[in-house]
DNA sequence: CCCTGATTCGC
DNA sequence: GCGAATCAGG
């Protein structure tokens, strides 16, 4: 199976959106997992919230515990030489895409500079001693409190910020187009879709069972909708 | 054990 | 460039 442009947009799209690599990998078809994560790194997606990388680790060299009675040619590469540097670079880490006014009252009170927050905790005292900086902004305040869709074109369509494990993942029409957008209908509990788009995606299978052979491809596939 | 993403490296 | 094998953390 080649990355058509189509498909490395569901890539990147679903990526981003958070959907899990081996998500992807269903959803595409014909596709590992791992196919999935080399490709999206290949196009310098990067890590998103992984669960295993939460810090560096030094990689140690395996010595030889290597059971391996997988297929043939196991790999076998001694990479001893890796002085990772420190490196502390705290990293945001923070897709800011958004840009959140969070204004601190409702009232048009519009203050056009922009003041040090100084914020006074609970405890009624800040802290904030000789040696204490505070090189970093205080970040706004991460409320949302608008969190209407402004764009009408695409107010009755869901997008793929919109996903969640709640909403059928079913996707209409093609990524890339404008209109492109996804079911949105109430997911078959378990299922990555509504009812009607379980029975497209399944023919009878269980939510997490064994699936080995691609079922109809939603997203590669014909222009079927 | 299951899952996750990251990385390596032969192809 | 691709992706299986492997690694490593939760």
């Amino acid at each position: 199976m080649s990355w058509t442009d189509e498909r490395i947009a569901t890539l990147k799209k679903m990526w981003e959106g958070g959907s899990t690599a081996s998500q992807i990998a269903e959803e595409l078809g014909g596709v590992s997992r791992n196919a999935v994560i080399g490709k999206a790194h290949r196009l310098g997606l990067k890590s998103r919230p992984s669960p295993v990388k939460s810090g560096e680790k030094k990689k140690a060299a395996k010595p030889a515990p290597k059971p391996a009675p997988k297929k043939a040619a196991p790999r076998a590469a001694a990479k001893p030489a890796k002085p990772a540097a420190p490196a502390p670079a705290p990293k945001p880490a923070a897709t800011a895409a958004r840009a959140d006014a969070t204004p601190s009252q409702p009232l048009p009170n519009k203050t056009p500079d922009l003041p040090k927050i100084v914020s006074v905790g609970p405890g009624g005292f800040l802290r904030q001693g000789p040696g204490d900086q505070q090189p970093p902004i205080p970040p706004a305040p991460p409320r949302r409190l608008v969190p209407a869709k402004p764009d009408p074109s695409i107010a009755d369509k869901t997008s793929l910020l919109d996903l969640s494990d709640k909403v059928c993942r079913w996707p209409m029409g093609h990524p890339g187009e404008p209109d492109f957008h996804f079911c949105g209908e109430a997911v078959n509990p378990g299922f990555p879709y509504c009812v009607e788009h379980c029975g497209r995606a399944y023919q009878a299978q269980l939510p997490r069972g064994a699936r080995r052979p691609p079922p109809p491809l939603p997203f590669g596939g014909p222009r079927v909708r």
